[in-house]
DNA sequence: TTCTTTTGTAACAATGTTGAAACCTGTTCC
DNA sequence: GGAACAGGTTTCAACATTGTTACAAAAGAA
């Protein structure tokens, strides 16, 4: 870690400090890696059941975490009157900036799970 | 995510995927994006009590966090003959391969976490 | 001898999380 | 009228996780 880093983690008000924790609790949730690194896959808008489809969880979780991440402003729902409905989900610019991170996160991950296999 | 990347996921095999599965389940579990990156801050092997008292959290937890990391070979544990007991936690070259993508990532959570106060 | 310390573990009650199943909405098709 | 579709919500029972409390070991200090 850098010494800028941690020193902005010592002098951190507690405020600050829970709203650090709190988004550690969010990217912590079930899937909520998953959905954000798959998201990030196709640039573009995604629907709610192709989400569904590819981090392959139910109904209920991946909308419980796309309610999360679009009350955290992560991402941008919107959704039209076609029949039946469609609904997109899209990363925010917010969000965007974190995917560097996690892609070489998920790098990590697909060469550890290489080398277990 | 890169082309490589996204061609990586589409072509593995189911036990792979489990692989990469149970390493983000891992990752996401509770204090555990916070232990390792604190014990990141010091390079050097760290006590139990300190890893503890940093992430503020209970013995229970963070004592499993660790045997999990350890079982994973994310982290080597050293327990010499001291009485009281003295043990080191250390990362192994693995998980410190990981410590840049986990630094952008809280350089984000801390730069979130500072808009929203 | 009893207290203290570190580093845990075991048991357990409380709390949190999950997915299955049922249900809902609005519109088009038969 | 009834089915079908996407995109959910509600309910609920099963399951997972948490922290608290009690305990242990080992040896030096009081």
């Amino acid at each position: 870690m850098s010494q800028e880093q941690s020193e902005r983690m010592q002098s951190m008000c507690a405020s600050a400090k829970a709203h650090v924790d709190e988004l550690l609790v969010l990217l912590s949730k079930s899937k909520m890696l998953s959905i954000l690194y798959t998201m990030n896959c196709d640039k573009e808008p995604m629907r709610f059941s192709e989400i569904k489809r590819r981090v392959n969880s139910s109904s209920t979780t991946v909308a419980r975490r796309l309610g999360e991440l679009e009350d955290h402003g992560l991402v941008i729902r919107t959704a039209y009157a076609t029949v039946p409905a469609t609904v997109m989900y899209e990363l925010t610019e917010d969000a965007v900036s974190l995917q560097p991170s996690l892609e070489s996160m998920f790098e990590w991950v697909l060469n550890r799970a290489d080398g277990t296999v």
